[in-house]
DNA sequence: CATTTTATATAACAATGTTATAGAAGGGGC
DNA sequence: GCCCCTTCTATAACATTGTTATATAAAATG
């Protein structure tokens, strides 16, 4: 184990895996995605750039952790209801929620590709509930993924500036989600 | 105007913008996202990489080209019809056709952000057509972004690898798609 | 106190986007 | 024919950035 430092839960002073993430958002919020790189990462924590490789791996680990915190924020504060259709329309509502709360968090969602260790886990439990609420595996599996596929895909869109610069004068963004996430679950 | 090729049409050899993002294509096709940069790219079209420069602009300017084409393929395939349902539904298929044809195409349509200079006057196109089947234009709009953002979406998650290699064997894309899009157009 | 582990910095490398600059190739004007 | 201007291309080089190699300080451990 020369240098994975994979399942550190906390180094003793406070460059642990959280602050790296919570410092990955901070200079998100400030660079965006474009001006995210590793030496300003490190200047966020007070620290030279190689020091980060330590503690977390390479650019791509970062961007999934940063990710998984979006998702995981979304999975934990989904409403428990008995209803599959107000399960998708809650869940849906909370991964809006967590994508608006963070600068370009889509673009970190879409590079990330996989939300990190622990999804499959979380994803299982959503799919679970959706599956007592009477939908069977299959079908739960699917809805679940269109109503993760229009907001992330909404996401992309509102938070791309040109396309922001031509539409926002246009429509409203959190009317055309609200009206287009109870299309998707009424239609289903 | 010193060094921007903006306007140039097609110059008297074979390297003109048209070649340029097709080679484009062709390098995002056996290199990924990941790997296509400039040096590649003027490989592909047996050329030094500043000289691409003189043609196309940055690789940015080379990105949106190739959103350009992706949905400048989806507009025109769309089915010509009355209804308006039949027109969302016709351009969502169009779009998922135009995405599912080229490598990592969900990424491209993310970073390029802006679908470049004529994508208003075609989006105007198909909003217009909405509107004469009988949607206000406000309708339009939001019905139009709520396709495009769930096909987008899935597209995005659907060339992750990661998650591909997690859902693929336990979802269908083409299922979520086609069920996705019914639902939306239903629901509205 | 000696040694191993933990944690950081410095230096450096490779890849990549981009610019500066020089020069070839061809076409008009004298 | 010669000059010059536009058009295009290559070479060289620079800045940024992700990453690794390596030395070393600090802390724990025996």
């Amino acid at each position: 184990m020369s240098r994975r430092a994979a399942n550190r839960v906390k180094s003793h002073d406070g460059l642990g895996r959280d602050a790296i993430v919570q410092a990955a958002f901070e200079l998100m919020e400030k660079a965006g995605f474009d001006g995210f790189n590793m030496r300003g990462l490190a200047k966020e924590l007070g620290v030279q750039a190689p020091t980060i490789y330590w503690h977390a791996g390479d650019k791509g680990e970062i961007i999934r952790l940063m990710a998984a915190e979006i998702y995981g924020e979304a999975y934990e504060s989904v409403a428990e209801t008995g209803d599959w259709r107000d399960w998708l329309l809650s869940f849906g509502r909370a991964f809006r929620v967590s994508l608006a709360k963070r600068k370009d968090s889509a673009r970190i969602c879409v590079s990330a590709s996989q939300p990190v260790e622990d999804a499959p886990a979380r994803a299982e439990k959503i799919t679970k509930a959706l599956v007592e609420a009477g939908l069977d595996r299959n079908t739960a599996l699917s809805r679940l993924a269109a109503i993760m596929s229009f907001t992330l895909g909404l996401a992309c869109y509102e938070q791309s500036e040109a396309v922001r610069l031509h539409l926002e004068a246009m429509v409203d963004f959190d009317e055309v989600f609200e009206s287009g996430l109870q299309a998707l679950v009424r239609g289903f």
